[in-house]
DNA sequence: ATCATATTGTTCCATTTTTCACAATAACAA
DNA sequence: TTGTTATTGTGAAAAATGGAACAATATGAT
């Protein structure tokens, strides 16, 4: 099994580039192209490819349309995914409202939240009440959740979507929440990104 | 110097944890129990710190107050940080109206927009026309920008503020920005990081 | 048909990152 | 004081990752 994370980030940036080419008419690409579009080298395109099997034409390349089938099978794309945001503070009506995540196929059905005046049942991504939660992920076979609500409450939200069957927790709450057994989180720490960035530059700055 | 990113991004979360364990009115702390707080192991804490000069007593562990100094001192967090927001759409609206950077000493100062429709100098973080960046950065020295753009207008945003004199963008532009020179990019691409998920949802699935 | 060329797929090597293991030693107890 | 114990700090081993190199080979030219 892979486990490396980067080179599923890197397939898809693959992806994304190749949909680019194709719009712009091409059909076909060589490893160098894509190594080109995503800032890499051929050899690790090449070697991503074919730790999944994939495999081009000698001096002929990669054809873009078979190449996307494949890599969306592997990235999961070839199926809706239905997505819940949990909290429905600023991050997380604007992830509701972000259009983005339509044309890569995932939608969001739902948001929950335990502030009464935050639901509202009728708008384009309704917004429920927490206690609903567990009801709507299993009646929708929801696996996946965002999860975007203050720190005090991350850890009690992640533990009830967990046991109600979610699999996979995009964390947004600024705290390493602890994996529950059988659920996939990945932490996107919007703090630490940003002192992530401010150290780099520092040091750059320092050293120039 | 230091370049693993990886590794900066733990000592973040080890300062994290160490508020964590001030509040609960801890006072010192041991490299196994910082690991488990951040979910690592007590030889990466020690060496991470090793690697910034960090030194503990021997069987007295550290001491909280004075790792977080020398955390927070290495984080660039002994001062206030001043940041703009470029593109004052959902994500960037949301971002200008999160409070959690400012108790990371992240001041959030202006927001840009290219739509007239957007622009509100009154607002708690005034929204100014992308036309005045220029200026801004000057005037108020500012270093960090992060771009919230939709992906048609990123590299041209980019452009502007890079040449502004801005030295590290924190890109949600699902798109990987080109870095122009003396300027560092990090992106956080919210389908990427979706996709991620999704991909090791299925996998384990698969293998259990 | 033969040759030259371009490009893949994979093996091997270098580098980076993490973990292990243990000597050094400070704190404490008797 | 002496001994015991807990914990650090680090050097060496191991694992993971990335990159270079090149044999294999399909394509196209002559």
């Amino acid at each position: 099994m892979i486990t490396n994370k980067n080179c599923i980030i890197r397939l898809s940036r693959y992806k994304n580039a190749l949909y680019r080419l194709q719009a712009l008419g091409f059909v076909k690409v060589f490893s160098d192209n894509l190594a080109d579009a995503v800032s890499g080298t051929a050899s690790q395109v090449r070697k991503d490819f074919s730790i999944f099997g994939i495999s081009g034409n000698k001096k002929g390349g990669y054809q873009i349309d078979s190449l996307l089938e494949k890599l969306n099978s592997i990235l999961g794309k070839d199926q809706l995914q239905k997505v819940i945001v949990v909290g429905a503070g600023h991050i997380g009506s604007a992830l509701m409202r972000y259009r983005g995540f339509e044309k890569e196929g995932i939608k969001i059905v739902a948001g929950f939240d335990i502030d009464p005046a935050k639901i509202n049942r009728s708008s384009f991504v309704p917004v429920l009440p927490l206690d609903e939660a567990k009801a709507f992920i299993k009646t929708h076979s929801i696996r996946i959740a965002i999860l975007a609500v203050p720190d005090i409450a991350a850890q009690q939200a992640t533990d009830i979507i967990c046991a109600s069957g979610i699999k996979g927790i995009l964390n947004f709450a600024p705290l390493g929440l602890k994996g529950t057994e059988g659920c996939i989180i990945n932490n996107v720490n919007l703090e630490i990104e940003l002192e992530n960035l401010i150290y780099f530059v520092n040091v750059t700055e320092k050293t120039r």
